[in-house]
DNA sequence: TTAGTCAACGCGTTCG
DNA sequence: CGAACGCGTTGACTAA
C-alpha cells in the first residue's frame, strides 16, 4: 500500500469519522456504489466528538442524485427499530438499512480484534456507531457465520480433487518483442475474491489486518 | 435476467 | 426463562 499523504494515519473512531470517506473524495462527481454522501451535507467539523454519522438514511452508498438506498424509507434510529419490527407485521415492505463507510469500517476494525463482544462493549459499540444493539449483534452474527462459511467453502476447495488442468489463452502485455510481465505475477485466484468481497467497502483497504501483499 | 452481497429475520439450541 | 448464539433464509439491492 503507498502512502496516500504525509499526513499519519490515524484509527481512532474520531479519526475516522472526520477523515470521511476518502474514497469519495477522490471523485467526488462519480456516480459509483460505495461513495458517501456525507461530505455534501455535513462537513467533519460538524460531527461531535466521537460521533459517527451514521444515518442509514444517507449510507455511503448509492447515486448522488437518486439514492436507491431506499429512498422513500422513513429514518431507522436506534428508536424506531421496534418500531420497523412492528411495521413488519402489519405488512409494510421490509426495509433494510445500510451501514455508513465508517460505521462498516468501526465494526471490521472491532471484529478484527475480537469475534464476540461483552453486553458492556455492545452498548457502548452500539453508541458510538449511533446504531442499535440489536444491529450490532447481528451485525457480529452475520459476520461470524461470513467469515466461517468462507473457510469451510476455502477448505472444501483445497480438498477437492484436483481437476485437469484447463490450457486457456493468456494475454500477455509485449513491449518492443519483450514480455513485459509473466501470467504468475498476476493476482492469485484467492486475491481475486478477496478483492471482490471487499468491492462495497473499498476503504477497508486501509484496515490494519488487510494487505495486499501475499 | 442472474448471481452475489448485505442487513434482518426465524428457528432451534445452549447456557447461566 | 430469557438472552445470545449458529445457521439458513428472505427481501432489497447492484454489477455483469
Amino acid at each position: 500500500m503507498s502512502q496516500r499523504s504525509a499526513a499519519p494515519t490515524s484509527f481512532t473512531i474520531r479519526d475516522i469519522l472526520n477523515m470521511g470517506c476518502a474514497e469519495c473524495r477522490k471523485e467526488p462527481g462519480k456516480d459509483e456504489p460505495g461513495l458517501c454522501q456525507e461530505e455534501d451535507t455535513q462537513s467533519p467539523s460538524d460531527i461531535s466528538e466521537g460521533e459517527i454519522t451514521s444515518d442509514p438514511q444517507s449510507p455511503h452508498r448509492g447515486p448522488q442524485q437518486e439514492p436507491h438506498w431506499y429512498s422513500d424509507q422513513e429514518p431507522h434510529s436506534e428508536g424506531d427499530y421496534t418500531d420497523h419490527k412492528a411495521e413488519e407485521k402489519t405488512g409494510k415492505k421490509r426495509t433494510r438499512a445500510a451501514f455508513s463507510h465508517a460505521q462498516v469500517y468501526e465494526l471490521e476494525r472491532r471484529f478484527s480484534l475480537q469475534r464476540y463482544l461483552s453486553g458492556p462493549e455492545r452498548a457502548d459499540l452500539a453508541a458510538a456507531l449511533k446504531l442499535t444493539e440489536t444491529q450490532i449483534k447481528i451485525w457480529f452474527q452475520n459476520r461470524r457465520y461470513k467469515t466461517k462459511r468462507k473457510m469451510i467453502a476455502k477448505q472444501q476447495a483445497a480438498k477437492a480433487p484436483e481437476t485437469p488442468a484447463k490450457q486457456v489463452a493468456v494475454r500477455v502485455l509485449v513491449k518492443d518483442d519483450q514480455r513485459q510481465y509473466y501470467p504468475e505475477e498476476l493476482l492469485c485466484p484467492s486475491l481475486l475474491s478477496l478483492y471482490q468481497a471487499y468491492q462495497y467497502y473499498p476503504f477497508l483497504y486501509r484496515l490494519p489486518s488487510w494487505s495486499p501483499h501475499i
